[in-house]
DNA sequence: ATATAAGCGAGACGGTACGTCACGTCTTTGT
DNA sequence: ACAAAGACGTGACGTACCGTCTCGCTTATAT
C-alpha cells in the first residue's frame, strides 16, 4: 500500500515526486488519459515503477492525486452579492475544466465511479469543499436578504455545475464558449433564486 | 465499424445480436462497465468471439452501440406550452439515466472521447437527435409567442441536461430525486427564458 | 530472439527455465507436438505467459530450444578406427532419435523449415556440430590410412543419419530395431568408404 | 465425412477438383504448406469451402490426397541387375522429392504423424508400394543369382530413401546434388548388398 | 563509524484481457 | 443435391499492462 510514512530509511526524494507530476500531465496532454501507462510515466519521469508504487495504490490514485493537487485553489470570497458570487463560482469551475481535455475529465470521473477510495477522496477533497462553499454563499445570501430561505445546496451546485459540464464533456462543444455560458448559468441561478434579474451590470 | 454488410452467404443470425444485448446489459448491471470482458459476454450470450468481432469492431463499439440503442425513442410531442415541453424533455432524459448506473454512464462517456468513431456516432445518434428536438420546442415557443427570440439550442441543451447528469455522474447524488431535480431544471429554465414563472401549477 | 540480456533489472530465475523445461518435455511426452499450447505450459510450469515470450519469440522456438539443449552432448571421441567411430556416431544418433517421439520430431522438422531464425539454429547448433565431428572422424581415417582421401562429410552425414532418420520418422518403423540399424549404417558406410568389410566383429 | 458417394442429385463438378488441385499446388509454392489456408485455397480456386470439404475431411488431407496423388508413377521395371534396379529407383525417389519444397515436404510428414487417418493412408498408398517394389527388386536379384538371400526390405528401404529425404529435409543441402547422391546411394547399397562393387559403369 | 532501514532504477514475475486468425460446420440463395 | 458466400462456435496466438517482487546500490538516521 502507499504512504505508510516512514521512520528510518532514506527519505522520499522530492525530486521524483516532481518528475512524476511532470510527467503525468506531459503525457496526459499528448496521449490521453485512457493510453497513459505507468510505464511510460515511470520511462518519462526517469522513475522505476516501484518508486510511483510506493506513494500510489494504484495508477488512477496516481493520476488523480496530482490532477486533484492542480486543483485546489484559494478559499471562497464575498463578493458582497449573490450574483457576484455565483459568477465568482462558475467563472471559477469554467477555468478548472479548462485545465484538462475532456478526454482526461472523462476518464477521471469514469474511474472515480470504479474505485470506491477514489470516489471517497473525490468526494472528500473536491466535492465537499466545493459543497461547503455553496452552502456559504448562499448563507451570506440569506443574511443579506436576498433570498428568503436557503435552498439545497447540492441541488443549487448541480445547477451551477451541470451545464459546463454537459457543455464541455458530454456535447464537446466550443471550449471558448465556455466562460460565456458561465456567466449565463451564474445569471439564470440569481434570477430563479431571488426570482428576479440580477443587477443589470454584465 | 465493422458492419460492410452482406452480398450472398449466410445471413447473420438475429439470435446472436440478441443473446449479446441481453449479455451485455446483464452483464454491465452485474459487474459494471469497467469489469466486463468481451469473453463474459460471449459465454454468457453463448456466442463466439469472432461473432462479436463480426458486428463491432471493439468492445467499446459494442457496448455503446447495445446502450444507444437503448435510447432511441419516440419523437418530440407538443404539450403546448415551452414550460410542458421543457419539463416533457428534462423527464425524459431523468428516465434515460436511469436506466443504466452512474459507473456505466461514466465509462460511456470516458469510451466516446477516447474513440473518434465512436465520439461521432454518439453525436449524431444522440445529441443531434436531441438538439433537434431542442430546436423544435424552442420554435414553436417562438411561434406561441412566450418567447421573442430563439436562443442558441445548444446552450439550452447544456442548461437541460447539465444539472441531471452533474447529479447523477459527478456528484453521484441520490438517484431518486432526479425526477424532482428534472423538474426544477424546467422551471428554472422556463423562468430564465421567458424572464416570467411557469404558470403556477407544480 | 528474444534474449537481449539484461543489465540492471531483476534477473531472470532460473526456477522459470527449469519449470518451462519440463513442463514442455511432460506435455510434448502426453498430447504431442501439435497439440501443445503456450498456455497449457505457463499453467504446468505455473509461469505467466509473459515470462514465456520474454525468453521465446515464439513458440516453436520455445520447443526447439529446449529439445535442442537437451541434444548438446560429448564431444566426438577417437575409438581407433573408422568403423568404430562411425558406429559410435550412428549409435549416438540413435539415442538422440529415441529421446522424443517420432511426431515431436517431425514437428519440429517442419517448424524448422518454416521460420528461417530456427533454421539457422540448428544448422549452427545441430548440423554444423555433427559435420565437424564426421569431419574429425574421417580425417582421422585418412591419417590412419584408412581411406585414402576424405570423402565429402556432408555426405557421408546424409549416409549415416538417413537411414536412422528414415526409419523413425518416415517409415514409422519399430524403435526397437534402431539400434541394430545403426550397427547395420556403420558396417555399410565402412564398407563403401574403405572398400572393404570392416574387421569381422560384429 | 467425406466422399460418400453420391445417390441422386447433382452430381460433383469436375471442375472444382481440378481448380482445388491447382490452387493448392500453387499456393504451396506461393506461401508454403505452414502458411496454406483453406479459405486462401477457396478463394484462389473461386470454390466454396463448403465444397472443399465436401470432398477432404481435413485440410491435412486435401493437401495430402492432391500431392500424393502426384506422386502415383509407373509400375516397378526390370533393368537387368540390382545395381540398375536401385539405382533406378533411387532416381526416381530423387524426382519425386524434387517436386516440392523442403518445406513442404517436411510440414507433410508432420501431419501424417498427427492424424493416424493419414498415416495410414501414407502407408498404404506411398509406403506399401515403394516396400512391394523394393521387394520385387530384391526377389529378382536372388533369382538373379546377385544376393544369396533377400535382406529385409524394410531396412532396404530405408537405406535407399533415408540419405535422400535427409539430405533434402534435415540437411537441407543443395537440391542439384540430390541425383548424384542418388546414383551414390545406390552404389553403396549393392556393395553392401552384394559384397563387391557393382560394374565399373557410372 | 557503523549498522539499519528505507529509498532508488531496472526489469522480471504471474495474471488477465485484448483483438486476430483459422479451423471445420452450418445456413442462406441460386441453378 | 450441388454450388458460392459467408456467419457460426471454438480455441490458440502473441501483445500489452497491471501491480508485485527481486536485484544491487545509495542515502539518511540511530546507535
Amino acid at each position: 500500500m502507499a504512504r505508510p510514512a516512514q521512520a528510518g530509511g532514506r527519505p522520499r526524494e522530492s525530486r521524483v515526486d516532481d518528475a512524476l507530476g511532470a510527467a503525468v500531465r506531459s503525457l496526459l496532454a499528448e496521449t490521453g488519459y485512457a493510453a497513459l501507462t505507468v510505464e511510460a510515466v515511470a520511462a518519462r519521469a526517469g522513475v522505476g515503477k516501484a518508486a510511483i508504487y510506493r506513494r500510489f495504490a494504484t495508477k488512477q490514485e496516481m493520476i488523480f492525486s496530482i490532477l486533484v493537487h492542480d486543483l485546489r485553489e484559494a478559499p471562497p470570497e464575498d463578493t458582497g452579492s449573490l450574483h457576484g458570487d455565483l459568477e465568482h463560482l462558475t467563472t471559477r469551475i469554467a477555468h478548472q475544466l479548462a485545465q484538462s481535455s475532456a478526454e482526461v475529465m472523462a476518464g477521471l470521473l469514469a474511474d472515480i465511479h470504479v474505485d470506491q477510495g477514489l470516489g471517497d477522496t473525490f468526494e472528500q477533497q473536491y466535492l465537499a469543499v466545493e459543497r461547503s462553499i455553496v452552502e456559504d454563499l448562499l448563507d451570506r445570501a440569506v443574511d443579506r436578504g436576498e433570498l428568503a430561505q436557503r435552498p439545497d445546496p447540492a441541488v443549487v451546485h448541480a445547477l451551477l455545475l451541470g451545464p459546463l459540464f454537459a457543455w464541455v464533456i458530454m456535447l464537446d462543444e466550443e471550449p471558448a464558449a465556455v466562460p460565456e455560458l458561465a456567466r449565463s448559468t451564474a445569471r439564470m441561478l440569481t434570477t430563479t433564486l431571488t426570482g428576479a434579474a440580477p443587477d443589470a451590470r454584465a
